[in-house]
DNA sequence: ATAGTAAATTGACCATGGTCACTATTAAAT
DNA sequence: ATTTAATAGTGACCATGGTCAATTTACTAT
């Protein structure tokens, strides 16, 4: 903080007047981070697989999993503080769960459950790996490899054969 | 921590030579207290459907989400800090998938992934429900409800009528 | 008993996020 | 132009988690 307002050249009180607390600066920096992200997995083409869903936002996932601090800050705004105010986190994770839902109606996969509900499982499983990344027990299994275990067993119909 | 250190009768750089910080003290009595919840559910009888987990899980879910402080903690704790090291909090969270695989195994669910594979995003659904739950946005749609959605669509064989 | 060593304890001190009574600036009303 | 009101800015100060050199205590060997 003592470094942003010496270089903001302000007093430090200026700025607990412009922004709530710290996390609140850092969550317009890194909600715009992850929006830029975003931006990128939207202006590409429609993934048709779920490797390709994987490449599409992988900047988007690396960018949540950049450093500890970020991913926690995340984590502890992605829900919206009070119900008026949508902060840039919970709104970018909105975004990700709408930008899914439209690639699950643009391909196939399971018909049983809505595309919604299959949006907002694939983000839970995105989170969930993660989760696993960060802890030293589980570094064995690279991030995208365990998420693509989760997301086909999630997204892809049964296969009935066994 | 003063009115801890107080309590005890020490100073406080005797606290921090028996615990790490703040958080490793926490981490310890919430661990416990997730352990006994787990312990509950455990002696009780396995259960044989979707709210049955979900009733068994009760006191284990509640105790995660009693206060926003705790849930935050249990998933900053959720890995394990260094390989070596197994805090209390990964050890209960290890405990969870454990339990439920030997429930998913007792029970008839999904048969085209293995059970710990579906124990494991049977927590991560949880920890998501919570996660939700703590957001404004979502506060209409209860914790359970919003469990039982994810789980049955998890756990159970697709349904081939639609 | 005494010296020597390892372990435990202490509390003054530090780092840093955050507050608030006061001051300075700007805008509006007369 | 002058008073008034509202807004913005300031920095000394506070709260609290955490550190560490110095000290005390406990244990061991002679």
């Amino acid at each position: 903080m003592e470094e942003v307002v010496l270089g903001a050249g302000v007093a430090k009180g200026t700025f607990f007047a412009h922004f709530r607390d710290k996390d609140a600066l850092m969550e317009i920096l890194i909600g715009a981070e992850l929006d830029a992200s975003l931006d990128q997995a939207d202006a590409g083409p429609v993934p048709v697989s779920i490797p390709g869903m994987i490449s599409a936002m992988r900047p988007y996932h690396l960018c949540m999993m950049q450093e500890r601090y970020v991913f926690d800050l995340i984590l502890r705004y992605s829900g919206a503080a009070a119900s008026a105010e949508i902060g840039p986190i919970a709104n970018t994770l909105g975004r990700y769960v709408y930008l899914v839902e439209e690639w699950i109606k643009a391909g196939s996969y399971r018909t049983d459950i809505s595309p919604e509900l299959i949006a907002e499982g694939v983000q839970g499983f995105a989170i969930q790996s993660m989760s696993l990344q960060f802890s030293a027990l589980h570094e064995s299994t690279a991030f995208e490899d365990r998420l693509k275990v989760y997301w086909d067993a999630w997204m892809l119909p049964q296969s009935t054969s066994n």
